[in-house]
DNA sequence: GCAATACTTGGCGAATTTACCAAATGACCA
DNA sequence: TGGTCATTTGGTAAATTCGCCAAGTATTGC
């Protein structure tokens, strides 16, 4: 592996990094319903408010979600509504499905 | 977030984290032209065969490979192929792409 | 201006991850 | 049986991540 390919996977690796925490997949869940401003998430969340505009600023970071800042408060979207399409994958993994279920190849998992 | 749910999102994050590693994503792309033991995969990667060993134990533990044992050498394949299917995704959001070129709502992406 | 609300940033200790080396295990062959 | 190759596991130091508290900035309303 030589340096232009491992910086190629670093940055693949940085935007799985960015989704690899359970508080952060909870929000890009919460935002695939809609815009939330800091303090809907932090409620729903249940942890202090710095802790999640960190996750967010991460999220925002790569690029997965934008902001809007409207008053005093921050809306936080997603912009890269696909990272949605991961979950029936994940999902897949976690049920342990094989190979029938979820053949190699750029096909759907489900 | 009550204890369920966490417990929910934190089975779905270690499934991305198992995938959140350069070298564990290009493991992954190497699979997906076929099967490959240690040995090969140590070569390509340039990295101690004991470490590459553990990123393949990462990747198994979430059950996204798996193995085969033939003589001395252990095979590994991709089990899960539909994390392949990430990657588009994954350069749409780095190469910044917004909503238009990858809306909200369970879409293909790139 | 002042206080309150909304959010971000700095900092720190705790926990986790990572890569290497060394050592152990298992298979194959002379 | 002894030696070698293939792989895994244990150990450790360095780097990164995480969550909270404290402090700072910005906006709203009195």
């Amino acid at each position: 592996m030589n340096q232009s390919i491992r910086d190629e996977f670093e940055d693949r690796a940085s935007v799985l990094k960015a989704l690899a925490h359970p508080t952060r997949l909870f929000i890009v869940e919460e935002l695939s319903d809609g815009e939330r401003c800091v303090h809907e998430l932090t409620e729903k969340i249940g942890a202090d408010m710095s802790t999640v505009s960190k996750h967010l600023s991460v999220l925002k970071s790569v690029g997965i979600v934008g902001t809007e800042k409207r008053g005093a408060e921050v809306y936080y979207s997603l912009r890269m509504g696909c990272v949605l399409d991961f979950f029936d994958c994940i999902e897949a993994v976690i049920r342990g499905g094989d190979d029938s279920s979820c053949p190699p190849g750029r096909s759907s998992c489900g």
